[in-house]
DNA sequence: TAATTTAACTAACAATTGTTAGTTTACTGT
DNA sequence: ACAGTAAACTAACAATTGTTAGTTAAATTA
């Protein structure tokens, strides 16, 4: 019983070289160089290229689905449930910077699963937007227009993968602290 | 003397297609096609696809770097200076939406100027890290790890482009105050 | 050992890519 | 009316693309 698969390890390549250049700039020539092997060796692993743009995309999706689901139904506060939040994206980023990449930039190259990745991601915001009218209406959450709130935070959680490889130094629960003081209580003093 | 030259119309037309599907995945027959005319036919107003590409990009990147230089000089207390940066990108993002998602997703894809490109963006950082740390100083910034400051702000900051077409009943004043009270003051009560 | 499976290979394909050359058309200023 | 220029066109190119077919070598299972 193999740890890792072989398609998964075409799949971590393929997306290594996805955040490097993007989708559309990798050629099947470059994943299979990068492995060592020739572009149609790929092929008895992988049915084709959107195959694999499609399982990194939609299997990190579903986690933050999964993730969201939890979060939501549990009986914590607003505040709570943004703190939450953060953490989720943490630790989902950490272990897959390279496919969070794909998530974010590539996801219109998509065909048949297009409209499936467009709603969890609708969903997702819409219970993201949920909780932050919650809070509103709690008094745990200022006033402010929700979409200019949930738009904010969740601009910077979407972009973690872009700078969480660059400061390895900085630890996890540490990471999860920090960004939430600063997106929570903001940085004036 | 013509308002829009036709090579600012070939640009405009690039960066609206750039932004729906990257620099690598459209093709100098896309644009023609867009515009109502023949792929050759685009090289006599431009040499390259390159050409097009580092125009966009190029010109707005110098945008920011002349807005950071007036900024970082004028003799206003830090949380005034970050009012002025949140301010700036929200003025350039609005007025070229388009070419914003060149700027932020397909900068890898220039050639000879990407050394310049990252040139530029780098020192616009170190001067945003500056302002930050300056602020830390003066006891108007709280003191928390300054790179988690400097990547939330700025995160969602380059991400404007993708909601402000969106929300465009929001005017550009009222966007400026409610972003600037989330991200400096946060969200909690 | 024999049979099966896994995973690589070579060779080739049809389509698409950015770009060039050469030509034609229509407007502009003299 | 004429010359010059701006901006379109057709046709073609060499390179690259994702993918398939058919084959081979090694590892696994019976």
């Amino acid at each position: 019983m193999k740890i890792e698969t072989r398609k998964q390890q075409i799949i971590n390549a393929a997306a290594t070289l996805f955040k490097e250049k993007g989708y559309s700039a990798v050629t099947m020539r470059d994943i299979a160089k990068s492995m060592g092997i020739k572009a149609s060796s790929l092929y008895n692993h992988i049915s084709s290229k959107q195959d694999i743009l499609t399982t990194i995309i939609i299997s990190l999706a579903e986690e933050f689905t999964n993730g969201m689901d939890v979060i939501k139904t549990s009986q914590i506060d607003s505040i709570e449930k943004l703190k939450q939040i953060i953490s989720l994206h943490i630790s989902i980023t950490t272990s897959n910077t390279f496919g969070m990449s794909s998530l974010n930039s590539d996801w219109m190259h998509l065909e048949e699963r297009l409209d499936y990745y467009l709603k969890l991601r609708d969903d997702y915001e819409e219970n993201f937007r949920c909780i932050i009218i919650n809070g509103i209406k709690n008094k745990e959450i200022i006033d402010v227009n929700p979409e200019v709130m949930l738009f904010s935070i969740l601009s910077t959680l979407r972009s973690l993968y872009l700078w969480i490889p660059k400061k390895e130094d900085l630890k996890q629960e540490e990471l999860v602290e920090n960004l939430s003081q600063v997106l929570i209580s903001g940085v004036q003093k």
